[in-house]
DNA sequence: CGCTTCCGTAAGCCATAGCTAACGGTAAGC
DNA sequence: GCTTACCGTTAGCTATGGCTTACGGAAGCG
């Protein structure tokens, strides 16, 4: 969570939709620097979102689906929960307004 | 997505989780103070994520669905083609694989 | 072996963001 | 009206974090 937080980082990391990329392509046509790309790939990777895998002197990062997959899931709880508080305020409201 | 970036942010998001809570119940166990929770709660209410609901002096704070919702969908967008993307080079690969 | 490509890391600078302390404003109770 | 409770806003400090520049390492190529 606090990984996408970065405007930056987040456009890394929705260029990394489609597939495996390596750190050049990635930083091209980015308003950076390649060494920040590198910068943010280290935070994204630490964080269980992305994943490297090496050919050569190049690195490829794709998307991590277990990293991806636990922040839908913290997501979903936390969506289901708050439609439950929603409707249980709604039922308090219902009757209150009984009431009177 | 930069709303829940900090944690403390994120600490006040998930005490809203079970309903509304005004901001004095809120800052109350958190390690900081009334006005940075004041301040937290303004820019979750900017972001969409959260709704303010005014009761004489006191402020009730809740988790609004549709900013939640948003991100969800943002998430589930994500999902969905990072899946796709991992299942292509999954094919590709097995492609080169048979080739050989 | 040089040379080049591709990349990670360290140092340093600078803007941003979170925190506290202090103040002001509004509603309720007496 | 005075006091108290509850809260938002501002000013100012400090730390965090993102960016660039510079350097160094590892693999292909001749």
């Amino acid at each position: 969570m606090t990984a996408l937080a970065d405007p930056t980082r987040r456009l890394v990391f929705e260029r990394l939709r489609g597939g495996a990329r390596p750190v050049g392509a990635l930083a091209a046509g980015l308003p950076v620097s390649r060494p920040a790309v590198s910068q943010h790939l280290k935070v994204l990777k630490e964080a269980g979102l992305v994943r490297e895998e090496r050919d050569g002197t190049r690195r490829f990062y794709s998307i991590d689906p277990a990293g991806l997959g636990a922040l839908r899931r913290w997501i979903d709880g936390f969506w289901d929960t708050a439609l439950d508080a929603f409707a249980a305020e709604v039922a308090a409201d219902a009757k209150q307004r009984g009431k009177r």
